[in-house]
DNA sequence: CCGCACATACCGACTGGTTAGTCTGGCGTC
DNA sequence: GACGCCAGACTAACCAGTCGGTATGTGCGG
């Protein structure tokens, strides 16, 4: 077994990755250092760089993280066997409700892209791309069905809702009046009603 | 009168301030130096802190210039003689068109906020809430009088609006299929039906 | 209408501090 | 004794902000 340093038995890559999430999200990429996040997780630069090739690819693998949860989800609420509007209204609740459940990886996603390298930043853009499509053939679905209205090109629509996602870190408060679930139900709404011939 | 640098006629502060917004909005804050924008401005450190007080002021007058002017527009908008529907349609269309005239000011604002000194960015805060009252204001008058339906919480359907907005930076391409007036359109559309009763 | 004092506008070398990443070495386990 | 795991000092680069200095313009007393 690896040496553990003090009483924290979580492998030591694990707690790297948790404490840099939270210190991007507090403070940013750029006003985050190398020598902050390793002595939140209790270890050295010598732990970090032996895991992690750069500062950047532990932001990378913050990225990594939230695509692959988002994409396992949205494809279980696409996939489910049922009408069109309710396919798009869970899938659009549940995003809603993952994304405040994971605040801090949301707004790291959204301030810090641009802090990934080049190559990076595309793979992530491609990966994102896919969602993004897979989200929209929903509604050109319903679209086609004639459940939902073509008055909006479904590319609008897609980024029209993420939008306000990708914004609930700005305004969501958990200590708020609303509760996550009541958040999402009223998003999805104005998505659904939004889409009504 | 003052020095004229090369051909360069813009006094110098302006000519600051664009280049420094341009960076900021390339880079980010984080990632431009001072050096960077002294040079791109065609001047030196000298008369840069001879104009601003640090990096972090150019940052807010970049803040103070958006602010003012879509309150501005705001209240011309909010304060015509037309239905609740039509000032709010209106509005609603106009921000998203001065949004996409002003790119490089949006993506700067929605991701360089943390940035500002603790002092300024309350500053900015407050007059933000000031302009999201406003616009709740419209919706809440149009829920009241019957217009729109009162089933989500105005509070909501603003943050739900301006989410869209603040990433337009991150998907609108000035050489897509669509005009900013044609984007900004379907999105009054979009919100206009959300709020259908 | 001259000349002196003062102000405004800017230059650019310099400083003190910070940072990402490297490297050597040592500890523990198989 | 080899190898994975990690410590921590070190380095080279960079950066915001400072400061003494210079050039141009402006007001005023004589």
């Amino acid at each position: 077994m690896p040496r553990t340093t003090d009483g924290d038995t979580t492998p030591v890559p694990q707690r790297l990755l948790a404490a840099a999430t939270r210190l991007f999200a507090e403070q940013g990429y750029d006003r985050t250092s190398v020598q902050e996040i390793v002595e939140a997780a209790g270890v050295t630069k010598g732990a970090l760089y032996h895991y992690f090739g750069s500062k950047d690819d532990l932001l990378h693998e913050v990225y990594a993280r939230v695509l692959r949860l988002q994409q396992e989800r949205l494809d279980t609420f696409a996939g489910a066997d049922q009408p069109v509007g309710e396919r798009l209204r869970g899938a659009a609740a549940d995003v809603v409700v993952t994304t405040i459940e994971n605040l801090d990886d949301a707004s790291i996603f959204f301030r810090s892209m641009h802090h990934l390298s080049p190559d990076k930043n595309l793979q992530v853009r491609a990966e994102r791309r896919r969602y993004h499509e897979r989200f929209r053939a929903l509604i050109e679905e319903g679209q086609q069905t004639g459940v939902f209205t073509k008055e909006t090109p479904a590319d609008l629509v897609v980024d029209y809702h993420f939008g306000s996602i990708h914004h609930l870190s700005t305004w969501y408060r958990p200590d708020g009046p609303l509760s996550k679930q009541e958040v999402a139900d009223h998003l999805a709404d104005l998505l659904l009603r939004a889409l009504r011939p």
